[in-house]
DNA sequence: TCAAGATTAGGAACTATTCCTAAAAGGAGG
DNA sequence: CCTCCTTTTAGGAATAGTTCCTAATCTTGA
């Protein structure tokens, strides 16, 4: 494994939150200043692939990476656009029961308003 | 409403599959050469504002656009990649009741092998 | 009819991502 | 510690999808 690689799965493994291509491609550029672009997505792809880390995809923004191993899903908040994971246990089987198909994986995505920007708009109505 | 608009919307109303901008554009670009491509995103992501129609977006594919008004959910074969609507009614009730939030909407999209594909893997491993 | 505002065509610009190539780095075996 | 072979890298060009810009054209309503 080059150095490369590992310095990309401590960034993710390390992050408090889901990190796109490029915020892991700046914080690696700080420790290793001859790291291209490249190596981050080629070295992501091959992790997701291997399924070492998550690939999280939200239309029209780009991806954002996370360290997890197990599946879950998200709530996006509408306003701030911050994530929370969550878990919907048994929905595989209920999609399963209701469609009648075997299925491989889903993709779940929730919108809400989360409390904090909930608040604020609140604050502001008034 | 402008020409290009109605002819935009009419093209998507008559399609028989969901159709990506560019695809749209083409079709439109035949009755309509003077057409831009611009024109077409634009109408698209105001009618999908206007809740007229429905944009359907799949991580590292074009985004195709549904006539349809009422919400639903896909089904992907991961093999052809051909895209089927389903209805999973209720579902919302239980993200909320599950996550214990108001959610505004979510986005479901399930990968699966569609019967055609399975037929032929079958076919092709014997 | 005329002015104000909206919409267009055409193409440049942008963003996220992949691809290309020559050079550098690993690493297995001696 | 070398040596050959494979893998990976840096750097930048290329691509796909989409948005943005501008001047010209079309609407619309008074």
């Amino acid at each position: 494994m080059t150095a490369q690689r590992k310095l990309i799965l401590r960034i993710i493994r390390t992050a408090e939150e889901h990190m796109t291509a490029d915020e892991i491609y700046r914080k690696a550029k700080a420790e290793m200043p001859s790291i291209a672009m490249g190596t981050v997505y080629r070295n992501l792809s091959l992790m997701v692939d291997a399924g070492e880390i998550l690939r999280l995809s939200v239309p029209g923004k780009p991806d954002r990476f996370d360290k997890g191993q197990k599946k879950h899903d998200h709530l996006i908040c509408d306003v701030c656009e911050k994530m929370k994971d969550i878990l919907i246990p048994g929905l595989t089987d209920a999609i399963e029961y209701q469609t009648g198909e075997k299925i491989l994986t889903y993709d779940l995505t929730i919108r809400y308003i989360c409390d904090t920007c909930r608040e604020k708009t609140n604050a502001r109505k008034r």
